[in-house]
DNA sequence: CGGTATCCCATTGGATACTG
DNA sequence: CAGTATCCAATGGGATACCG
């Protein structure tokens, strides 16, 4: 993760994923949604956007929330979200240190289409380890 | 990537995602749906599932469409997909070798939920270059 | 408390070559 | 065509130490 190099390509000569893909192009590199998609689909990302749907955190508050993440780690991909808008950052001036970390508008809808995936992945879960036992058996 | 490794806990002993959250524990390491997390939002498994949205394609069909896998990560992913029950691999006796891949059931309601996502980053570029560009001049 | 900096190991993943 | 095997480079990510 960490790709804190600036989304690359202008606004305008942005090519669709759709459209990549009737090219048969899909994604192939260089196209700035690649960037945005790591972030939230990353290890660490998924997990942050799920436990901020619940509400504002801190950041110790996040990490006992996220069991196994690293200081490091947490603040990396709070980074990343934050640089893509997903996330909003408040930090108060007292000691010791305040800071929270609370989903933009837009990552609250980010939020919801990854937790749609993760509820749909519990809920399936059943139906996929049968399958995987099926598997094993052939 | 390639987490062979048989999804760990049985079947009972599940935890969901939601009562780890409760319990303040989201999915701190040993819960069997981060092995299949890992699969569907891995860097290739995203766009596998996307690309074979469109339907049942050959090995060769997906590595063209998709720009810039390698063979390696393509079969690879494939395999875990597979093993997960997602993806169903077909193979045709005959000389040159012919197999193909096609979303199982389940794999499809992966796959759009995955979609769902895609099209939102994608429809949501614009607004998320705007609030990079304004967080850059902050 | 909420980080950053550094070090270092484990994993990811690409290039290439080879095979049924 | 559809892979596997091997090697190597890049990245991910944890531990630790330190700072405002």
């Amino acid at each position: 993760m960490n790709t804190r190099d600036p989304l690359p390509g202008a606004l305008d000569d942005h090519v669709s994923l759709k459209e990549r893909l009737r090219r048969g192009e899909l994604f192939s590199g260089d196209c700035p949604s690649r960037g945005v998609l790591k972030h939230i689909t990353s290890r660490w990302g998924v997990l942050i956007l799920v436990a901020l749907l619940a509400g504002t955190h801190r950041f110790s508050d996040l990490r006992r929330k996220i069991g196994g993440i690293s200081e490091k780690m947490l603040a990396q991909t709070l980074q990343d979200l934050e640089g893509d808008g997903l996330v909003i950052r408040k930090s108060y001036d007292v000691v010791p240190p305040h800071v929270d970390y609370t989903l933009s508008p837009l990552g609250l809808e980010a939020a919801q289409r990854v937790e749609a995936l993760t509820d749909w992945i519990e809920s399936s879960l059943p139906r996929i380890m049968e399958i995987r036992e099926e598997i094993q058996r052939t």
